[in-house]
DNA sequence: CGCTGGAATGAGAACAAGTCTCATTCTCTT
DNA sequence: AAGAGAATGAGACTTGTTCTCATTCCAGCG
């Protein structure tokens, strides 16, 4: 589902995830608080990979006023219990977007002139991934696919 | 007849790749300099990418003291010209390897828990990613495939 | 309910990778 | 050999992220 936006208020589709990983985290041992759910309600809005930056921007931006050091604290947790996916798609900075749990996802393309990221899927380049299991040494429980380029406006 | 100067550990195959890196920059319209060629030498020997913060230290510790300026400013002249390839695989920091004119490459598999880097290579994954050129929207110039999970020994 | 121990939070300091500045040194062409 | 301009490097600076720790909040208990 590229291309879903910000939906600012009221439930939305994504809640499932939303209740997931407040399940996750709370098997996980942990306690609620305000701070981990205003991320949480955050990234379940977002339809593909929003940076740290702005994560913490936009929720500093709200009248809870939540920290920086909730804010990472948060991402880290959620990263650990695999609920999102961290990326490093541009100069030296972190994007998450959330895991599905039924395992359904997406890799980027990224414009290498003005930044631009578009996600996309496909299936045959996952089922060469799935082929690779086997053949290198790792255990893999992961990837991540970029590709990069010239966008439509930047060609 | 061109005086490349003695590699301190002895001749290598990839000497190939320093004068193609010092044909392009010339063509480029860059002067020579010491600084620069040290740190093509230095990646011409690699088999694989090194972290900018290990070809800093490495090239700090000879005894014509490389500058970090210098350093990161050649990397970055490298990458625009296509002669190395800019990764983040890990916590936040860029790593380099050699292009080959050839178009010869690899991917990378890491390991979450200690951090081991290790390449692979597979046709099939490339012919995957080759079909995919027409259907996203961008004029795709390169790719990078990271696969992530536990290695062998942190199993 | 109101307590209480431990978890969650956030302000700000600390860090670390990378970038910028600019005086000096080096290249290359006359 | 000289001059114009490129390359270099010491160190200041920026920026994304992490750490510290005093305060606030949560959940179970009486
Ligand atoms: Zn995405
Ligand atoms: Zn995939
Ligand atoms: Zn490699
Ligand atoms: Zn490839």
């Amino acid at each position: 589902m590229p291309g879903a936006t910000v939906d600012p208020v009221g439930p939305n589709r994504h809640s499932a995830w939303v209740e997931h990983a407040i399940a996750a985290l709370a098997d996980a041992g942990y306690q609620r608080g305000g701070a981990r759910l205003a991320v949480i309600e955050l990234l379940a809005r977002q339809g593909c990979a929003m940076t740290a930056i702005e994560i913490d921007d936009r929720l500093r931006a709200t009248d809870q006023g939540i920290g920086r050091a909730s804010v990472y604290r948060t991402l880290e947790q959620l990263e650990e219990l695999k609920l999102v996916h961290r990326l490093e798609m541009g100069r030296g900075m972190a994007s998450y977007e959330r895991i599905e749990p039924s395992g359904e996802h997406h890799h980027h393309v990224v414009c290498e002139k003005c930044g631009r990221v578009e996600p996309f899927e496909d299936p045959g380049l996952e089922r060469a991934i799935g082929r690779l299991q086997g053949r290198v040494g790792f255990e893999v429980s992961e990837h991540e696919v970029v590709l990069r380029g010239r966008c439509p406006r930047c060609a």
